[in-house]
DNA sequence: GAATACTGACTGAATGTTCAGTCTAAAATT
DNA sequence: AATTTTAGACTGAACATTCAGTCAGTATTC
C-alpha cells in the first residue's frame, strides 16, 4: 500500500480529461465525478493507506492531507470530522471489497472455483492494490466496530452478506451435484469464523500460519466437507486470474 | 469488567493484613508482595478495566489513576511510560489467563473434558472477573501486536504454548484411546484459528454467533474430528466448575 | 533520618478544528 | 464581447484542548 498520488496544485483542473475514457460505459460516472468527488475518493484511499501504515489510532488528518499534497483544513472541509473521514474510509473499503468479490465470483464457472476465489480473497495477497488484503486493516476495523455502532452495523451487514453468499453458493453447488448435501448454515458460520481466525494469524505474522498454508488448510477443510476434489494447484497466490475487466477499480 | 476498587487514601497501609491468608502455601507471596507490588498489581488490573471499557487507544493514564484513587503522577512513578503500563497490562492478563487455564485443565480427568474446558475458557463468559473473557480485549491486543514487536512476541509465544497444549492433549487422548488418530498439528492450528475467529464474532456481538452457540459449534467440530461423544450438557456457561481453589486469583 | 510512596501544579508538544480570506472557473449581466 | 457576480475549492494561521510526563516538595514508614 504505497499509492503515491501526484501533487495537485491549487487551481489545477483535474476535472475533465476526456482522453482516458476507453469504454463509454462507465465513462459517464468517471466524468460525472466532479472535482469534489475525485477529492473525496482521493482522501478515502489516502486514509486507508495511512491507516494500514500507522494503524487506525495513530492516523492523523495531517498524514492523509500530506499524502495528497493538500492542507489539513481541506480534509475537514470535505469530511466534517476526522472520525467521519475514517469511518467512511472503512465503508469505502468494505464496499469495494464486496463488490469486487462478487464480480470475480460471478466470472467463475463452478461453485467450487467460486468458493476457492472467495477463500483466496480472504487469505491470499491480491494483485489489485486497492483491495490488497491488508490483513491488519481488518483488525483495526474490528476494533472500531467494537466501539462505534456505525462501524458495527456496517460489519454486521457485511458479514451477513458474505455468509448468505456462501450459503447460496453451497446450495448451488449441491443442486449442481458438485457438493455433498450438508446444512449450509452452520457451515457458513464456521467458514466465516475460520477465515477471520486465519486472518488474525496472518495479520500477526504467525510463524506457522502464512497466507499460502492458511489458504490450503482452509480449502482442504472445505473440500473435505463439501465433498469435492481439491489440490493446491497452481494459483499459489496473486489471484488476479479473473481480474482486469478493463477498468482501474471502483473508486 | 467493573471492578470497583475502593479508594485507598494516601497513606493507608494495604501492606500486611495477615488475616486473609487461609492456606499457608501461597500466603508467602501474598504477604511478600510489598505495598509496591500491590500497587503495581492494582494499576495493571485497573488498566485492563479501562482498556476494556474505553478501548486501548483511548485509555489515559488519568483514567487508571482515577479508578484507584491516586494521582496520575504515581502511575508514571511505577511505570516509566504509559506504553509500558499498557504493555505490561497485556502481559499480565495473558499470563494470568494461561496459568489459570492450565490449572483448570490439570484438575480435570479426561482429555475430552480438558479440551472442553479449553474451548469454554475461550468462548464462554467466566465466573472469575479477573479472567472474564473480555473478548474485545483480545481484539485490542491483536491490534497492538500488529505494531508493537514486544506485544507481537508475547502473543506468538502465547499462541505457541496453547497450540502445543492442544497437541499434547490430543496425543494424550489418543494414547488413552479416547480420540481418533489424526495428525494433531494441523488440528491444533485449525482449532486455534477457529477460536480466534469465533472470538471476533462474539466480541462484535454477531447476531448469529453468541457465546453459547459458538461453544457448541466448536465442540461439535472437535468431537466429530477427534471421534468422541459430546452433547451440549449442562455447563451452558459460567465454567467455574473447576474454579475456587481457595484463592482470589494470581494477581 | 533516610528511603520510599505519593501529590499538585505545571509544561510542552501534538493535533483536531475554526476562520477569514484567496483564487479560479463558470454564470449572469451589461 | 467585456464585465461583474457567484459559488466552490482551497489555504495559512491561529485556537483550543487534551494529555503524557516533569518536578519540587510533602507525607509515611522503617
Amino acid at each position: 500500500m504505497r499509492r503515491q498520488v501526484e501533487h495537485v496544485p491549487v487551481g489545477a483542473t483535474v476535472t475533465r480529461e476526456p482522453g482516458a475514457s476507453a469504454d463509454a460505459a462507465d465513462a459517464a460516472d468517471a466524468v460525472a465525478a466532479g472535482i469534489a468527488d475525485q477529492r473525496r475518493g482521493q482522501m478515502l484511499t489516502a486514509a486507508l493507506d495511512v491507516i494500514s501504515e500507522r494503524g487506525f489510532a495513530d492516523t492523523r488528518i495531517a498524514d492523509v492531507a500530506e499524502r495528497i499534497g493538500i492542507s489539513p483544513a481541506l480534509v475537514i472541509y470535505y469530511f466534517k470530522t476526522k472520525d467521519q473521514l475514517l469511518t467512511e474510509a472503512i465503508r469505502h473499503y468494505e464496499d469495494a471489497w464486496y463488490s469486487e468479490g462478487k464480480r470475480r465470483m460471478d466470472a467463475l464457472p463452478t461453485s467450487a472455483r467460486r468458493i476457492e476465489e472467495f477463500v483466496a480473497m480472504n487469505l491470499l495477497p491480491d494483485s489489485d492494490p486497492e483491495l490488497d488484503s491488508n490483513w491488519q486493516l481488518w483488525l483495526d476495523f474490528w476494533v472500531q466496530a467494537a466501539r462505534n455502532s456505525d462501524v458495527a452495523m456496517l460489519r454486521r451487514k457485511s458479514d451477513e452478506r458474505w455468509r448468505e453468499l456462501i450459503v447460496s453458493l453451497v446450495r448451488a453447488g449441491q443442486e449442481a451435484g458438485e457438493f455433498t448435501s450438508i446444512d449450509p448454515h452452520p457451515f457458513s458460520i464456521l467458514i466465516s469464523a475460520l477465515l477471520d481466525g486465519l486472518t488474525v494469524q496472518i495479520a500477526l505474522d504467525d510463524p506457522v500460519v502464512d497466507p499460502v498454508s492458511a489458504f490450503e488448510l482452509c480449502m482442504r477443510y472445505i473440500a473435505d466437507h463439501l465433498g469435492f476434489e481439491w489440490a493446491p494447484s497452481g494459483r499459489a497466490h496473486g489471484n488476479a486470474a479473473v481480474t482486469h475487466a478493463g477498468r482501474p477499480s471502483p473508486t
